[in-house]
DNA sequence: AATGAATGAGTTTTCATTCAT
DNA sequence: CATGAATGAAAACTCATTCAT
């Protein structure tokens, strides 16, 4: 049918992944559309023929680095229903932990993203959206959980917030000192922290006020 | 006769109000120096007399903003050094809870800083040891829950990361949808958890496998 | 295809003869890159593809300037290597009246260079360079002229130092007074007098003491 | 009379001298007013006190220079009269050797000069007004030694060109290289040269035609 | 489809000049 | 008289975008 496939298609991921890696490197601002040209082994007209602008491309990897990652969560909480949610939740650290390798990378790129938010509107409503899925599958899981009876009955929003909250501010630390933070290992003792609770059982106070 | 008092300080932090509020509203690089001016209702001119280049003001927020942080937590860690850790980490949380007003409009600045660490050693550094003085002061406070008995015999460090990431996490996704995420609220839920842990007592597994 | 050909070269000869125009009738710093493009019939930013700065363009000026008087004087030198002395000599003179036309915008870029030489090493070593090998050539000249006879046992360094001077001497005073110093004329008198000397000869005195 | 002497003039050759050490040493482009101030001793305010722009410094300058160098030239040929004007020239050269300390380092002021006079008018009357004189001097000195039958009956204008023209080539000569141009031995060297000529006498052909 | 030469609007920084004290 | 803080016009340089080939 079509003699010539569709590089179409081929060339948009073929820039994506250049731009992904130069932002990276060098941020939005002081990458060069050439910069991501070269990186490409493109002309930079030919960046033009695939994406109308900078801020095209911006939009494009904003859009694909937190879709892939929610796929990712996505598909692990879909998969095993049965199992013993604490287990599951230390299979998701499991993940987590070797995601880092490549989100490690990326995690300038985020962050340029969490500022942009905070001045354009679209770019926060994505992010607000993405969160909200996050928590919301991880809600269900707690839930999940609860109903297992594995959990306590908290309420399954806020714990939900609760660990997005740790697995972010723990990438977080880890970009900013490695040494410090040994990311599998931090990742496997702060989910269990927030399993068990620092309060010893015995002394521990009851839940409301 | 009358030497003029010398405005030099004056000016300087007025440059810096300034140039927060602007960076805050438009980012680093999107914020002319003429928009710094105006906001400090100056001249351009005299954005140079007192700091050589626009990055030297960016630097001069680096330092100011997470020594402000620091400084309200080392204040706090210090105060109160008998009562129950329990109680002093909610009051931590109320502290944190109120300092949201003024956090909030600094946090794209503080993501930007987070993402140029990539690529800035010296920042990396600075936020490297911001985040470890951050975490010792934490790892005190648990420590010394450890030993009035309030907390179980938890490693004080992998802990204090906890907290610490906790916090940053829960700052993000307020920031993003405070809507969804009820500062006040959340915080003190958050910490609570962390405290009382998810599982329920009895079936709470042993710490290590 | 038909692969474009390579108009680097001819543009950046297209940017020096602008730059030269332009820098002869308003000086280094009072030219603006603005005036240089639309001299050259380009965008400002089209100058930055084929030089790097302000000051490359000037460095390639001076290089040009001073090499292609160098060849001239070379090429003169080195043409006639029978005849006369006295006869060559004054067919150079007549060289340099023709050259004047071209030289003439291009003296207040030459006395700017000899400014700057003063404040630039390198600018300073090139102008050391092309004296250098100025005297050179009218030295080897002049020990002709001594070698053949025409000349007193003079010494042909210093000799050329003083017809070098002499050149340059003139020129300056062309440039300020084209009216009272007449440069055809005045080159040839002033070149028979070196020749024939102030002092009749009857009354000539020992040259030393 | 006066309780205070008026320190006006004082003050005004305060700055000169300051701003001629700076732009010797910067040049005027790249002298500040700040640089002058500081080498005076005195507040930039001050400056304009004294004169109204920095050009009108680099005006007086200019008149002060050459009027300083004219008036050494005029006392010299005003003082002897009646000796041997070979002897007097000699004189003049051991002058100017002398002078050569302080001309040194405004020598690149002076090229600057000589570089503007290409544009501004002003500047460029001043310095024909200069030559002019200067040659005038020369010439009276060439005239007289022809009256007392020294000098053959060249033409004195043309002679006192080539003279001035001699001195001027020499010090530029000898700014670019003072290892290859050593001033004393060629400031006499090339003046005797003059003075002898080039040709041996007996071959000596008749100077016209 | 692809190229890369050309454009020119936009931004930081400098510095002569002014003027309140 | 003297000061030096403040001004703002000016200029070099960059780089996203266009478009002729």
């Amino acid at each position: 049918m079509s003699p010539r496939p569709d590089v179409s298609e081929e060339r948009k991921s073929q820039i994506l992944d250049a731009a992904i890696s130069v932002f990276a490197r060098l941020g939005f601002h002081q990458a060069r559309m050439d910069d991501i040209a070269q990186e490409a082994g493109l002309s930079k007209g030919a960046l033009y023929l695939y994406y109308k602008s900078k801020d095209t491309i911006i939009a494009a990897i904003l859009k694909y680095l937190f879709t892939q990652e929610m796929k990712a969560l996505h598909a692990f909480v879909a998969a095993e229903q049965h199992g013993s949610v604490r287990a599951q939740l230390e299979q998701l650290t499991q993940q987590l932990a070797e995601a880092m390798n490549w989100m490690r990378r990326l995690m300038p790129i985020a962050f340029e993203f969490y500022a942009i938010a905070g001045r354009q509107k679209d770019v926060h409503l994505f992010l607000q959206e993405y969160f909200k899925e996050y928590r919301a599958d991880l809600a269900r899981l707690i839930q999940r959980g609860i109903d297992q009876g594995e959990f306590r009955a908290v309420d399954p929003q806020t714990t939900a917030i609760t660990l997005t909250a740790l697995y972010e501010g723990l990438a977080l630390l880890f970009f900013v000192d490695p040494q410090a933070v040994q990311w599998n290992e931090q990742l496997i003792a702060s989910t269990r922290l927030l399993l068990d609770g620092l309060t010893p059982h015995d002394t521990r106070e009851s839940p409301i006020h």
